[in-house]
DNA sequence: GGAATAGTTGAGTAAAATACTCAGTTATTA
DNA sequence: TAATAACTGAGTATTTTACTCAACTATTCC
């Protein structure tokens, strides 16, 4: 199991989609600016949440991507598994094979830990996150650093 | 954060080692055997363990680790820690610096899953593992593999 | 005392994964 | 038609992982 820079870019970009969606579709180069994650990641990063169906694209000028689906709706672990960050902590991906075809002897242990990883980031949604007093705070820092865009952050609902 | 094999290997040599303490020192080249962990591995992660006071050595024939303190006081989160792999899933170990020495916007979601897990693996020793039925069950086949050294699982308390 | 055993240490390394960059293309709007 | 911004694929530097290898030290048994 890993959850490194990739997953938490994901999830830091779509929790930035989420805080910035009250006008209009939100572009990368937004994103990058505020969240400091490079452009050209982030495009690899959207292209799989796309595929996903975790969001909508809106291609030329005033361009970028929405929420396919509510806030509410999306989960951290669904982001997570979206770039293909495993959530699994067993080393055979749970097929139970860990041990020269068998099972190895903490196969089941890692196993409950997986669970216990997934159910709980499957209990958070964005906007979970979205409505948290400490990262409104955070996310007001960052705009007032961008003039050009300041969208406050509790425009959204 | 990361929990690879490293960490997995790690718990899984000190189970061993737990399981089979009922005679003696256990050497790493049983271990190595019945748990296909390269020897020159174990020796690197038990130089570690060792360190951080988890097991003893003892030299010379007939020699190997033991525990160095009772199975029910040696929890798995000890365990993966010891072998250097973090369980923070923060980017900034905790420190709070995420982004240009300032939070970073999910950095308190990452807090909550890094004491999620940490808790759940600190809450679970090396005993608990023992007395578990579907472990005994491993071992005692990966035990029938090995006649010279048939010690049955169930002889540890 | 000598041989065998087994831990101890440090340096080195192949393979894989991560975290990107770069160059180019396509769609949309002003 | 020019600008914008999404899209795509290939390539790559860096880091980490998962080891190997070689040499050394301590202990026990004969």
């Amino acid at each position: 199991m890993r959850l490194t820079t990739k997953g938490r870019y994901a999830v830091t970009a779509m929790l930035d989609l989420a805080l910035h969606c009250g006008a209009g579709p939100v572009s990368l180069a937004d994103i990058s600016e505020r969240q400091g994650i490079s452009l050209s990641y982030l495009e690899q990063l959207f292209s799989k949440l796309r595929r996903e169906a975790l969001v909508q694209s809106v291609r030329g000028p005033g361009g970028g991507y929405r929420l396919a689906v509510e806030a509410s709706s999306v989960s951290i672990a669904h982001v997570v598994d979206a770039v293909s960050e495993s959530l699994d902590a067993t080393k055979c991906q749970g097929k139970g094979d860990c041990q020269d075809g068998e099972i190895c002897i903490t196969h089941h242990l890692w196993q409950d830990l997986s669970r216990q990883i997934h159910d709980f980031l499957d209990g958070i949604t964005l906007a979970d996150l979205v409505s948290r007093r400490d990262i409104q705070n955070v996310c007001e820092r960052q705009n007032s650093r961008h003039f050009e865009q300041q969208i406050a952050c509790s425009d959204i609902s």
